[in-house]
DNA sequence: CGATTTTTTGAATCATATCAACGTACGTGG
DNA sequence: CCACGTACGTTGATATGATTCAAAAAATCG
């Protein structure tokens, strides 16, 4: 239980046996079936979701109700409403899942007491959190700078199998686009 | 002298007067005269750089040459290379000064030896990146899912002290857009 | 003050959104 | 297993909005 956690959680900062076993009674496993809620917009996010199997999906709802998706989450990937989680508002996404997925929940006490007790979990924290800064800096970069098409050849060429699990329309509402738009895109850059 | 730095530290870790005392060790100070490079592509980024006075920008070219501005930061924010620092890969990234500036760096070297050090310091870093994450997640929403006019209107009501700074024509680059489309932009705004 | 940079405006062009229709694949219940 | 309904993706025509290019007006700097 809990393999691909402890192996992702691993690569970043080697654990003990011992130290394992205390991080292990914080965890709650949680499954979720495909279109499960994990988070609705108006509750406050109380976990941290790590993903051991399966493919889950963040969104906000804009002006005229449309689905505008912010994360797409594979596994070994984390996924939350962090200013929720840590301020206790009420969340402003949604969170839900695009496939049958196994979860590993993080509560927010267990977070809060794995800070204090386990000084190799604020490291995982703290690289887990810099690495999302990091690709969503890139993501930005390419929207402020790049054309459509290469915008979706980078998106491709990096995340394959988010291209071959998810709906397109999702990929179009990921970039902000119109369904439409994006077709005619791909028709392009595969006109080429 | 840090006043800012340590002010700003406080308020996400409190330190004891020994504490401080360690870090200011590691800390070394840097003016920068407006226009002054303080990362140039193709260098490897070397520090981590806390404003204590100024205005810095943090901008990619792109394959026209323009320049597409993805952060502003003011005093009391940090601004780094964040790739580039920690792979030491060359950086993609410019940084420049928008205004004359003083600066407080941190190496790689004492970043590194401060998180075996401090452990405060590993909380201060965790926070720093964490805040940066959500907000930089804020503005990737408001590009995918609202209208140009809402945008600009959130950036001015968010930071009134960056567009009183900053010319137009780099908002209009951070926004992704051309100066034409936000003066335009900006008289419909006023039309209202 | 003069020179340079920045912002605004106008007209033409190009790209995306919108609306409507059609084709296809998928899953469910009969 | 088939028939049906629902989701999804594509295509076309039109409308809307941003870009581009050129020029003038306004603001800033030395």
């Amino acid at each position: 239980m809990y393999e691909l956690f402890f192996q992702e959680f691993n690569k970043k900062v080697a654990l003990t046996q011992e130290e394992q076993e205390v991080i292990k009674k914080h965890l709650t496993p949680k499954k979720l079936r495909k279109k499960q809620y994990l988070l609705q917009e108006g509750d406050v996010c109380k976990f941290i979701a790590f993903i051991e199997k399966g493919a889950l999906r963040q969104y906000s709802l804009d002006d005229n109700g449309n689905e505008r998706i912010i994360q797409f989450a594979l596994e070994g990937w984390t996924i939350s409403d962090l200013y929720s989680f840590l301020t206790s508002e009420i969340a402003t996404y949604h969170i839900d899942a695009l496939e049958d997925s196994e979860l590993v929940l993080i509560s927010k006490s267990a977070h809060e007491e794995l800070l204090l007790k386990v000084a190799k979990y604020e490291t995982y924290t703290r690289l887990q959190i810099t690495g999302a800064y990091i690709a969503m800096q890139k993501r930005l970069t390419s929207i402020i700078s790049s054309s459509l098409e290469e915008r979706y050849s980078n998106f491709t060429a990096l995340y394959p199998n988010i291209v071959q699990r998810v709906p397109q329309h999702m990929i179009a509402s990921y970039m902000g686009l119109q369904p439409e738009t994006l077709s005619r895109i791909r028709r392009r850059i595969s006109s080429k």
